[in-house]
DNA sequence: CGTCATCTTGATTACGCTCAAGCTCCGTGG
DNA sequence: CCACGGAGCTTGAGCGTAATCAAGATGACG
């Protein structure tokens, strides 16, 4: 169970996109996993030394690449090792399953937290609100303060780039301005990557 | 299973530091899970929705708090559903542990990606690595853009930062800057938090 | 020895932070 | 009913940290 593979220096284990059909431990060396964005922005998830997994997915892509940081030797298991822990139905595989969601959104924030500017992290927000009630139509359930806390920065820069967005007509407010209408899904959609 | 309790605007669910003996699905509202430093600066790791769970943890502490943003109902379940999941010896259990590892290394990053200055970024970068490696002799393995592309900076800013650190006498180089020994641990922990 | 990659150092710029004031919407009490 | 006060948010002015732009230094390798 695991076969034994040997990478060079800037070899890559697997590439963003690639099908997930093993996931890997290191053995000896050090890797690298990372996902980049279309202008070149990087952003390093983690390193992984001796004794560490990575490449681990419950979606069928790999989200980062992996590439070796020099000479390294890991173990490369079936994806099929997995199957059994997310299977469906029963509470503890809605249980990893809820861990790994946790661990998708906590390594695409970092991404936003590492490398993107206000508006970009705005709008990423934005977006991935509206995607998780369904609607273009957001009731924000949180203050100023909170989105400040989330997306690393303060709530001037909150507020002044909601204005921003605003004046662009790309989103729209309501009652308050605590209601965000996105008016132009295509342009935030265009900051996103 | 699972007991359906609510909770009003502001108010606590559990605290970063209690002991993890449940955790929790959303029903209806909205919760935020953060962090915070010493000083009051706040990183908040999520929101969850309707649906979501939070407050799972491997180790005995929760280490978030949980806050309601408005009158919420969620689930708790006692933490022992999950005792199951990462019971030591069998691989499963290996892979389960594996991946809370690296959900609990994303969440501390996103704090200092979120939070923290180019000096405090670097800091806690060199205590983990020799803290991972069990030496206070380090031999980085990764480039200068690698750190940078990792800890949200630029070469040039990792690099002076290494400097200045220097020139305090808390850490020092081997053999071409690739090597650093930690000369002054407790300033690099008091940085820390 | 020359070339290139990696890293350091310096000068200047810019993005977002800090500090400060003002606005809007509430609830409260006179 | 309106005055008052406070919380939450917006807007403006000025500043500071880290980014950018640009040399220069160091070491590796052919």
């Amino acid at each position: 169970m695991g076969v034994t593979q040997m990478f060079d220096k800037e070899e890559e284990i697997f590439a963003e996109g690639d099908r997930a059909t093993c996931f890997y431990k290191v053995v000896s060396g050090a890797i690298r996993t990372s996902k980049l964005l279309s202008d070149g922005r990087r952003q390093i998830d983690a390193f992984h030394l001796p004794g560490d997994f990575f490449g681990i997915e419950l979606g069928r892509e790999h989200r980062f690449s992996a590439e070796a940081l020099g000479k390294v030797t890991v173990v490369a298991y079936r994806r099929g090792a997995l199957e059994a822990l997310n299977s469906g139905s029963d509470f503890s595989g809605q249980i990893v399953s809820a861990m790994m969601h946790s661990l998708e959104r906590a390594q695409s924030h970092m991404m936003l937290l590492g490398r993107k500017c206000a508006t970009e992290r705005i709008a990423e927000f934005l977006l991935n609100l509206a995607e998780r009630l369904d609607d273009d139509h957001i009731d924000l359930p949180m203050s100023r303060i909170d989105i400040a806390d989330h997306l690393g920065l303060t709530i001037e820069t909150v507020s002044r780039t909601l204005t921003h967005l605003q004046r662009e007509g790309i989103i729209g407010f309501e009652e308050r301005r605590r209601t965000i209408i996105l008016k132009n899904r295509p342009a935030l959609e265009a900051m996103n990557d």
